[in-house]
RNA sequence: GGGUGGUUAGCUCAGUUGGUUAGAGCGCCGGUCUCACAUACCGGAGGUCGGCGGUUCGAAUCCGCCACCGCCCACCA
């Protein structure tokens, strides 16, 4: 047996403990286990990625669900992994390139420059799992994935060939969220919105008198737009059929300004006569509204009028002036010029939501292009039937409604990205004709005409490969306070100080605030925890004896506290149990946590010392029931806080399960479940804590001893003193307790128990009469109070009769109490001659 | 604008289907280095449960309105 130290040091033990688990193979799952299987499917975290707080939490969840589920017998798997993050890591390449080297990637080449990718990702890659190793996470590391694995990647470009055979993905050209930065498409869920303050500019567009033909400038019309720099790709003006200001321009012709094209208006239902003007221009290729818009009317070019880069394109329909700006920088040109012009009619302030690169955070363009789509109604409508018919379930429920909202409004997805990392799309096309092969390996030649074929350019979207993503990103919706660094907390206070912090204090469902400035406090339920279940570890180890407790424990030998730690044992168990399979994992790290601290340490601990030392007969039992308590605790404990569990259970002597993590989890005994030792040990401790406030109250010196007199309210009151007797000295530092029924009165403290038992201090001189008065006066108000709004309740006959029976008893209960409380005050007070 | 969650002790939060004397951790006050633990032990103070109204015998809990805070969606040019 190992000497423990006084105070638990956890980096002195975590890892080899994590080791002694991977060595032992407990993470393993046997797929042709017979056992029930369960498995945690989550989106992996990307290669680069550092573990940030949300990691930390979400993954410390799930590694509790898996534990505790391993524990019951359940074939668990955990399978780690990571996926390849396209942009995040071909950016990160990219800028040490530039910076390195000032070079982009062009001047490497596609070759070359995944070399240097891969080159970067196996050295710098796969940090996230060891850290994940450093929280705990039990994962079956034999078999961790990375998405552009070659299996892995067969995989995907299976469901690709698949998918497209169903007709569930095509090519198509529309517009797409464009980062003119990471020069790629983005789909609608990496393009996220930010609010902007910005303008509303409206312009004048000429009219054009289309039957004179002379082309005289009489009349404007006004157009508001946030985006005057993509009017060169103007195809029409509309309004709305029933706008009654603009029946006269029917089939009118504008000229767009600072240019000589000329473009009809037409109108659309589309459009909301009170914004603006009521006159929209219809821009197909910079908007995909306005391209749903053209669409329907048909008949219309898509002029795009910027390059990848977002600058203005070398076009006959962009004035000269314009040519090779940038979109920002030609806006405040154009701005100018048609001021100049006397086209700018008006500015407005406006504040709207703009989309913008989720990894650079530059606004994105709306660009018309060729890109690879995945039709999602199709898909989307089975996992919709599968909630509605309640097969799908969200914990907390309420999630289920925004994922339904989600499903119903989804839009197709682009799953192209113009980027060189990731999985090249298995798309060839012909040089000769249009024939497009998707097959999953290089074709020799093009299916249609046998001609040479060439790859697809484009790799698709990172999370085309984590394909399960877009129906379970809900599984967790949870953050934990910013700025919190998990490996930081893990270092300073220990892996499972950290877990069980934040599994105590992360109800389901919702986001956890800790202040980044106050670990010490945050953490601190956490890290103390830890070290008092290390020093009831080391309290139990080095008295339960060298393997010679006995395994059973004998009834007929059990105290009053021995039965009463068995049954709040039992209690816990089920507690626990019910709790884990809820998904309340907070509950259940609280309720351990009480039973730890409150029952086992400070009232069962303390009982038993005597017999333990020597000092009072029943050593062997209390021997007995000790170790089966603390086992039941470490194995209740030990999906929370898996490493100072482990080693405690290590240090048990003549441990027959070798490793806790492969434990099994506790049963619940109903026969050791014992409404009356509870009863009747909550008597005792309540007596010890109104002595111990007696105490506290007139400053009594901690060592000196007192006399103290009980009156027990009834019989199972004074067998429970009886039965506890010394307990209740020792822990009271009372030298004589009676209960004989004799003299209770005089010059003392007093103390009426919730049970109605007196209670009765004599101190002597040290007593303050008044002061005595005051407080037992205090007490009696209180219980006059608490006696009214009782007594209100039971003269209300509406209640006796409406009430259900048992809450009628139950008050009648409180009632009958308070009374003989109240009378037994009323006693004392008279004695003290109040 | 639509939806949704929240508002409980100084701080961070529990409170499950309406019936407790409304709880925990941290912090605070007082006392102890008592032979497992001062990362501890013992005692204690502190809350009109955001506001108003309603349903009910009974509301922190259910309903309505209001006030803040948050998240999601649409952001219509």
């Amino acid at each position: 047996m190992t000497k423990l130290a006084p105070q638990y040091d956890p980096s002195a033990i975590e890892t080899a403990i994590y080791r002694r688990w991977e060595d032992a193979g407990v993470f393993g799952a046997d797929v042709r286990s017979e056992r029930e299987p369960y498995v945690i499917v989550i989106p992996p975290p990307n290669v680069t990625a550092v573990l940030h707080s949300g990691h930390g939490l979400n993954n410390t969840l799930q590694d509790v669900l898996i534990r505790f589920e391993r524990m019951r017998g359940r074939e668990a798997l955990w399978l780690p992994g990571t996926d390849h993050a396209g942009i995040a890591t071909q950016n990160m390449v990219e800028r040490a390139l530039r910076e390195d080297e000032g070079k982009t990637r062009q001047d490497l080449g596609r070759e070359a420059f995944l070399e240097r990718v891969w080159e970067h990702v196996n050295r710098t890659g796969g940090t996230i799992l060891e850290q994940l190793r450093a929280i705990g996470c039990s994962c079956d590391w034999s078999r961790t994935r990375f998405t552009l694995d070659e299996k892995y990647s067969l995989a995907v470009r299976r469901v690709f060939v698949d998918l497209h055979e169903q007709g569930l993905i095509y090519r198509g050209q529309r517009v797409i969220h464009w980062c003119p930065r990471c020069r790629t498409s983005l789909s609608d869920e990496e393009a996220e919105f930010v609010d902007r303050d910005d303008h509303l500019y409206y312009i004048r567009y000429r009219l054009i008198d289309g039957e004179k033909g002379n082309g005289d400038s009489t009349n404007w019309v006004t157009v508001a737009t946030t985006r005057p720099e993509t009017m060169f790709g103007d195809v029409c003006l509309v309004y709305h059929p029933e706008d009654e200001r603009f029946q006269e321009f029917h089939n009118a012709t504008v000229e767009i300004p600072l240019s000589e094209v000329r473009r009809p208006i037409r109108t659309s239902t589309v459009v909301e006569r009170d914004f603006g003007t009521g006159l929209l221009k219809v821009t197909p290729a910079h908007d995909a509204n306005d391209f749903d818009i053209a669409d329907s009317l048909g008949g219309f070019e898509r002029p795009v009028t910027m390059d990848e880069d977002a600058r203005m394109l070398d076009d006959p329909r962009v004035p000269e002036e314009l040519r090779g700006l940038d979109r920002f920088e030609a806006r405040e040109k154009i701005l100018k010029l048609l001021d100049t012009a006397g086209q700018l009619e008006r500015v407005d302030p406006y504040s709207h939501a703009v989309r913008q690169c989720y990894r650079c955070q530059t606004i994105v363009e709306p660009r018309l292009s060729d890109q690879w789509f995945v039709k999602m109604r199709p898909l989307a409508e089975p996992a919709l039937k599968a909630y509605r018919e309640g097969r799908l379930r969200f914990v907390p429920e309420r999630w289920g409604k925004v994922y339904e909202h989600w499903l119903m409004q989804i839009r197709d997805w682009n799953i192209s990205r113009q980027l060189w990392w990731g999985h090249r799309i298995p798309a060839w096309y012909c040089e000769q004709c249009d024939h497009i092969t998707v097959t999953m390996d290089e074709p020799a030649s093009c299916e249609g005409c046998g001609g040479t074929v060439r790859q697809d350019e484009d790799v698709l979207d990172t999370w085309f490969s984590s394909w399960l993503w877009p129906f379970a990103t809900f599984a967790f919706s949870k953050s934990l306070g910013n700025g919190i660094d998990p490996l930081e907390v893990v270092e300073r206070y220990g892996s499972d100080a950290f877990r069980f912090t934040i599994v105590a204090g992360a109800a389901a469902g919702t986001d956890m605030i800790m202040d980044r400035n106050d670990l010490d406090g945050t953490f601190a339920a956490g890290r103390n925890f830890a070290n008092k279940l290390w020093n009831v570890g080391r309290l139990i180890l080095a008295n339960i004896g060298n393997g010679s407790a006995p395994d059973t424990i004998d009834p007929a030998h059990l105290e009053l506290a021995d039965r009463w730690i068995l049954s709040r044992c039992q209690r816990t168990i089920t507690a626990i149990t019910d709790e884990l399979q809820r998904f309340r994992l907070n509950d259940a790290a609280n309720e351990i946590y009480h039973f730890v601290w409150d029952d086992l340490a400070d009232w069962y601990i303390e009982q038993v010392k005597p017999r333990l030392y020597g000092s009072a007969d029943g050593g062997d039992t209390a021997r007995a029931v000790l170790r089966y308590v603390f086992e039941a605790s470490l194995r209740l404990l030990h999906p929370i806080m898996p490493f100072i569990t482990e080693q405690l259970w290590e240090s048990l002597p003549g441990q027959r399960d070798a490793l806790l993590a492969a434990a099994s989890w506790p049963c619940a005994s109903d026969p050791l479940e014992d409404e009356e030792a509870e009863h009747r040990f909550a008597r005792v401790q309540s007596l010890v804590g109104a002595v111990r406030a007696v105490r506290a109250e007139y400053g009594v010196a901690p060592g000196k001893m007192v006399t103290a007199r009980v009156q027990p309210a009834s019989t199972d009151a004074l067998e429970a003193f009886n039965a506890e007797q010394h307990t209740i000295e020792r822990l009271a530092k009372i030298e004589a307790l009676s209960m004989d029924g004799g003299e209770t009165d005089g010059i003392g403290a007093h103390q009426v128990l919730p049970d109605g038992s007196t209670v009765f201090v004599p101190l002597g001189d040290a007593i303050d009469v008044a002061k005595e008065c005051q407080r037992l006066t205090g007490e009696l108000q209180r219980l006059e109070k608490q006696l009214a709004g009782v007594k209100s309740k039971l003269d209300n006959e509406n209640f006796v009769n409406r009430a259900p029976g048992d809450v009628v008893e139950r008050e009648r209960e409180k009632e009958r109490s308070w009374q003989e409380q109240r009378e037994a005050l009323a006693a004392k007070l008279r004695v003290l001659g109040c």
